[in-house]
This record gives structure tokens, C-alpha cells and sequence, in this order.
DNA sequence: TTGTACGCGTTATCAA
DNA sequence: TTGATAACGCGTACAA
């Protein structure tokens, strides 16, 4: 009894075949005579052999991995960073979907500091067929270092490559502009409070930016902003300072709007009657705080599957301009901008 | 220029070294004479060169890959099969953390249908140093197909393969016998009604065991149980059935315990006032719904943690009796039992 | 339909 | 400290 584990070649001797029909057995297996099929099978299943995917790869020059890199800044204790985690999950699965319908699997890596991400996507990299960078996990030093295979970054920073790289990236200020014109239009909100997410945050500043705009093209006053984390404490910070209270704020995230709300009753105040709270991104959680949160929704998973579309198609064609999609966001209108509730939460 | 990816052997030439001494360069870059070390280094950094990762698992017979294989039954469309996939993604997360500690990446692969398992179990698997298998990916002819390498079976069925593989797995029976003595000890309820899980989920096996044996331990009747699927839709329509409406309702998890908690609420009835709910999961969306959910948590995180180390401790000794963890659930007492309302939700 | 033999890019062994 | 070279396990021309 042998314990090295068996390969092709012990496989082939125990079906008393070459390699060769070994091989094929696994892939063409039609292209083989039934018995000889059998036989293979059989020595297959009692030697309980696998194949090598190193082996494999190293002929075929493919992995069928598509690789994710991001930074996981959670703090694993704490619920803490579970909005970003809530983000990243949905684009993992839209990702999975889409690959598994094409034959890849998705290879996972995350590192918390920043500087660690350039070794991280290499490491990733060179295991797979084609990388993700995922928001800070893409300095541009990683795009740089990677370009002999195909990479896509997505919510990155928008300004550096740019016309670089196949990027995706949702409508930020689309959906900002909907939403605070929403507020303006139908509620007839004048005085808007504003807050915001962290400076290195590229859809934070997107957020801002179209928040602003909208104010000025509505002829209306432009608040300080304030600058929170994205985390709901932050969220509930803003309660206190808030202090001649606005008509409406608005928050560049879920977490920080329920975390808002919820400072905001224990202290008396009442949401939407006395101030409208609204939010950004459409975590599930919004839909059942109570009131329920109105919101832009950003699709996570499309996001995903996007990018792997995006890897797949460069992966069959090379020579081709880099895509900078913009997937579009959905406001969803609930309670807590004074809308009437709906029948169903 | 050549426009194939470049190997060693062009780094080498480039950098007028050996192939050998570049490899070291990657590796025991402590051990080449600086200068060379960085000769070598300007050669990587003009070339682009990405080592291959194939190559590499090829000699050292190692892939520092660790997978993930589990059913997705959700459909794409829908928010239902949330519950599991909220489930995985706790799992993944554990995962990926312990993971990286050790110098892993993860690997993920999912299939809708349970017979496409084994196949795509051996294909993470020969792209893996270990593998998990969650739940329902995990049927025994994978599990003996995959035994010449690490296997862990989480939250599998409890009767097959026991000790043979290493397992981890939530102690379903405790929890539930906490929750319900909670609810006998402390409310003094003794009509308890019972909304089950699927038949072929083991975890809603043992949680149903473990219900009927803590009523019968306590000379309470054991009352015929409701079978529902594990989403809200079946919560909702448990609400119909139940109409001499008992004293309490016993949920097989957090998602049917909600929907059954608004059905109720629809139908004038008052929870925990005049019938308490509670669940099992302890997903985030319990806390937030109102009444705030009463359940048991299992760690997820920790679960997925725990697959990862009982992996590595094989990877490292292969010679080790099967391991059958069992992580302890958390009793959460919120409001649905009719405990009073904590300060913070 | 099946077999032979070479090469894929890297690491490790052994010399120098 | 560095270099030459032999595996590693598989796919695939090319031959039979």
C-alpha cells in the first residue's frame, strides 16, 4: 500500500492503459471506448485519485480561478465594519454567480493594512486567471504591477486609472441627486444637514460632491459637512451635534443614517415628523428599522457579476479599451423621509 | 518584445543570473548578496513578471489554498435562501480571517443542485491543500472521493460518516434546550407550539430532537410540529395554522420566527403580549424587528475559523483521530419572549 | 481508438 | 554566494 498520492500514471497502470487515455478519460471522455472509459473509472474511484490543478495549469496555462483582493479593516470582535463586510459579501456572491455559469471558481484574499495589499494581489494574482481589486485594495502601484493579466477594479479611486484598467463603479452621483431632489421636490426640504463618510473614500466623495451640486442647482444654501466613518456609533455621534435641527439629513451611508435615527428618538426627536433621515447604499437592515429607512440602493451583486463579466470577456480578448462601467443605483423610498408608509415594509 | 508572459528564465537572463537565483530572490532574498538581490529585483519590476503560481504548487506540492464548497439555492432573483447565504457568509468570513493568519487564501465554489457536488468538490478540491464542505455539499461519496486530502464536513448531517471525518458543527441540542427551558422556567409557558426546518436538514433535526425531549423532560405534551422551509414566506403562513393560538411558538430558525411574528402582528394578534416568538440563528435582522427577536446565535465566524484550524492541524499531522467539534450556541434573550425591553436593542 | 514523449515554470539538490 | 539540472504531474502533438 502505497501512500504517495496517485497520479495519472498509477492510474493508467492500474487500468492497464497509457497516460495519455488517462488524461482523456477526464476531459474527452466520449472520444474513448466505453470499456476502456470503464476501466479508467474504476481506477479512478479505487485509488482515489485526484487530479493535480498545479499540473493541469502549468499545461493549459490556465487556473480557472478568478482571484478577489480587499481589505477587511473590521475589527474581528465588534460588529464594527460590518457595513463594508455587508458590501463585500454581496459582491462576492454576485461574483461566485457569475463565475460558476463560466466554469471559474473565485479565489478570496483580504488584508488589513493597506500597504500589504500590493503582496496580497500578487500572491492572489499568480493563482489565477484574472483579479479583482477591490475599492482601497487597488493602488495603483498593484495595477501597475499587474497588468500582464486581466484586472478590474471596482469602487475604486476615480480618479487615478482612469482609462487604465476595466473599472465598475456605481452611480453615485445619479443616485445622490435623486435622492436629495426627492427630498427638495416632494418634501419641500430647505434645510439639508450632511453626513459624510471618511476623505479617503472615493464613493464618499462622489456622494458629497452630488450632494452640493444638487443644493446649487437648487438655488439652496450648501451646509458643513459633517465627516463620519461609515460606522452607525458615528451615526449616533451626529445626534449630539446636530443641534439647531435641520429639516433633513442626509447620511453616505445606512449605517450612520440608523445609527442617527436611533440617537435621534432617544433624544425625543421624531423621525421623519420633526427631522426626514435618509441613506446610502441599501443594506437589508434598512428595511426593517423601524421608521424604515429611505435609501439608494447599490447593487452588490450586479457589481460583482459585472466584474466578472468584464474579466471574462478580456480574457478572450485582449486587445480591447478599458471599460469604466457605471452601474446605476435605485432609490427606494420608505419611511423615514415622511413618504406615508406602504403596505408592505 | 516579446509579448509572452515572462518566467524565471527571463527574469534570469535579464538580470544575468541563474534561474536558481532568482527563485531564491522570491524566497530566501536573505540569502544572495545585495546587489544581486537587487539586480534581480529591477529585472522582476521592468519585466512584470508574475511568478506562476501553478509551477510553484507543482514542486512544493502545495497550493496555500484552502476551499469552500456549498450549496447556493437561493434564488438569484428573489430574497429568498438569504437565511443560508447569510449563514455562508458568516462562515466565509471565518474562513478568510483564520485563513490569512496562516498564510491562506480561500477558495469558493457553489452549485445549486446537491448531485453536482461531488464533482465540484473534486474539482476545488485538486486546486486545494484542504477543503470544507458545508452542510448539504457534503455527501458521502464526496467525502470518501476527497479522503486523500484534509476534509472538513461543517454543519453536516449528524448520522453518516461520524467520526471519520473532522466535523464542526453548532451544539443545536443545548441551545434549544436552553431557549426552551427559558421559556418554561421564566415565563412558565406549557402550550408550546413548534415551527420546524426541511426534513433533510440535520441542523433542523437535532433542534427538533432537542425540543420534544426538553418538553417531555419537563411533563409537558409534546405538540405535533409544523414543517416549514426556512424563510419568512413559511413564517407567515404558520400564522393561519396556528389557531387555538398557544402560549408560545418555538421557530427552527430566525426567519420564520419573523415572518410568523408579522403575520401575527397582521392578524390583530400581539406579540410577546399575547404569544411569545422565538428563533434560532441569531441573525443580525433579529435585533432590529420589533419585537426584537429572542433566539439562539450560532458563531458563525467562529465556525468557519474553527473548519480552518482543524484543516491546518491535518495539513500538519495527518495521523489524528477525526475531531468532531461542537461550538456552543448563545442564548440572546430580547423582547419577543416577553422578557422587558433591554436599555440598548 | 490508443500510446509515446516532450514541455509547461518552478524549486531543490548537488557542485562549484 | 551562485549555477546546472533533475524532477513535479499533466496535456497534447504526433505516431501507430
Amino acid at each position: 500500500m502505497t501512500d504517495k498520492t496517485p497520479t495519472v500514471h498509477d492510474v493508467a497502470r492500474r487500468a492497464g492503459v497509457s497516460t495519455a487515455t488517462v488524461s482523456r478519460a477526464l476531459s474527452d471522455a466520449d472520444k474513448l471506448h466505453p470499456d476502456t472509459l470503464e476501466r479508467v473509472r474504476q481506477a479512478i474511484e479505487e485509488l482515489g485519485y485526484l487530479p493535480n490543478g498545479a499540473a493541469r495549469g502549468l499545461t493549459s496555462r490556465k487556473t480557472r480561478v478568478l482571484a478577489l483582493c480587499f481589505l477587511d479593516q473590521g475589527d474581528p470582535e465588534s460588529d464594527a465594519g460590518d457595513d463594508a463586510m455587508l458590501y463585500i459579501d454581496g459582491v462576492v456572491r454576485g461574483m461566485e454567480r457569475a463565475a460558476r455559469e463560466r466554469g471559474y471558481a473565485i479565489l478570496i484574499g483580504a488584508v488589513q493594512d493597506p500597504d500589504a495589499a500590493l503582496d496580497l494581489a500578487v500572491s492572489l494574482a499568480s493563482r489565477a486567471d484574472g483579479i479583482v481589486l477591490l475599492g482601497q485594495a487597488a493602488p495603483s502601484s498593484a495595477i501597475q504591477r499587474l497588468k500582464r493579466l486581466p484586472v478590474v477594479v471596482v469602487a475604486g479611486r476615480c480618479e487615478d486609472d482612469q482609462g487604465w484598467v476595466d473599472q465598475v463603479r456605481v452611480d453615485n452621483a445619479a443616485g445622490m441627486t435623486e435622492l436629495v431632489t426627492h427630498l427638495i421636490e416632494v418634501h419641500g426640504h430647505t434645510r439639508l444637514a450632511y453626513l459624510g463618510g471618511p476623505a479617503d473614500s472615493p464613493d464618499a466623495a462622489e456622494r458629497w460632491a452630488a450632494f452640493r451640486a444638487t443644493l446649487t442647482a437648487a438655488g439652496l444654501p450648501v451646509p458643513l459637512p459633517l465627516v463620519g466613518d461609515f460606522t452607525q456609533h458615528t451615526g449616533a455621534q451626529a445626534a449630539e451635534v446636530l443641534d439647531p435641527v435641520p429639516g433633513a439629513v442626509v447620511c453616505a451611508n445606512d449605517q450612520m443614517a440608523i445609527g442617527l435615527m436611533t440617537a435621534l428618538r432617544d433624544r425625543g426627536v421624531r423621525v421623519p415628523e420633526e427631522v426626514a433621515v435618509v441613506g446610502f447604499d441599501g443594506i437589508d437592515l434598512g428595511r426593517h428599522v423601524r421608521p424604515a429607512l429611505t435609501t439608494v440602493r447599490q447593487p452588490m451583486q450586479p457589481i460583482g457579476a459585472a466584474a466578472v463579466t468584464l474579466l471574462e470577456r478580456r480574457l478572450r480578448v485582449r486587445d480591447l479599451p478599458p471599460e469604466d462601467l457605471r452601474l446605476p443605483t435605485q432609490l427606494i423610498i420608505r419611511a423615514s423621509c415622511g413618504c406615508p408608509i406602504p403596505r408592505l415594509a
